[in-house]
DNA sequence: TGACAATCATTCAATGTTGAACTATACTTG
DNA sequence: CAAGTATAGTTCAACATTGAATGATTGTCA
């Protein structure tokens, strides 16, 4: 193992670590009412200003099974955040689009989430989060294209 | 929200979806047939020279419920990767040891892990990596020091 | 010392995810 | 065009995690 390796398991580990108390507080406070899977569905739609999905590409997107797509746009859907509606272009297919109730649910959340987390990092110098931000974003496009196995 | 904020936010979300790619590619190889919760509990040992804990320690620093971890213990147990007995100090509660083979097991893990990392990551500079380490870990700290609330 | 509160670990029902089976539809190719 | 294969989404059993309840032990303090 190089001392390159190295590095990239400690940075990779940090990220694991993190991403796992960012989601235990969010589950403890359920911003909006919307739990971690919920909310990432609308966020991604958000995010980029997405108009429309389909459970498959979600699925790919978040590297969850089709059951559990299935399920959680059941709920998003019988809360009113999701529409569904059978693709008119193949009949085994669905679309995905969030509703403005949707949309307004995921801003609420990030609003409910957005001062304990700025209090939370308030040590840490705007600089280093500028740029922790492109650099991260780099491993996970690195991800995000690499193939499956 | 101050442009700060929508960058920290921004940060915060990319951790998360790196995240679940990693957590992904992990469960699908199962790298030394362990999943990711016993791989978890073992590097925690490792990476931090801990000769021994307890359940409730352990619950803490990954944020986990106690149920979780007796059931994850339980599993570690009957490998034979850590061993678990009475604190002699304590009539409630756990001591927690990784063995040498639960050491072993984690190393194997980590060494059929590192190929395919350094693969996928192969297009990011070295440079980027050992930037992006200490500014992951300041984020990390902030949130493990910080009151559950 | 004795009574009450706090802590440790386990158990269990409820919930969420996975992976495989299944139905329905679309694509491919001979 | 027909047959075989691939893909979309759902369902279901198995497993993991949660949160609450429980039993056992320890700590506190009047």
């Amino acid at each position: 193992m190089t001392p390159r390796d190295f590095m990239l398991l400690a940075t990779l580990t940090e990220i694991g670590i993190t991403s796992q108390l960012l989601s235990a507080r969010f589950e403890r406070t359920r911003p909006g009412g919307l739990n971690e899977a919920q909310f990432t569905v609308l966020h991604h739609f958000a995010r980029q200003n997405l108009v429309e999905s389909t459970p498959t590409k979600l699925a790919r997107a978040f590297q969850l099974s089709k059951g559990a797509l299935t399920n959680t746009l059941q709920r998003l859907e019988a809360l009113g955040f999701v529409a569904v509606m059978p693709d008119p272009a193949d009949g085994r297919g669905k679309i995905v689009r969030p509703t403005v109730e949707g949309l307004a649910a995921r801003d609420a959340a990030l609003a409910a989430l957005t001062p304990s987390m700025s209090q939370l990092f308030a040590d840490v110098p705007t600089a280093d989060i500028e740029a922790v931000y492109p650099l991260l974003r780099k491993l996970r496009l690195a991800l995000d294209e690499a193939p499956d196995r």
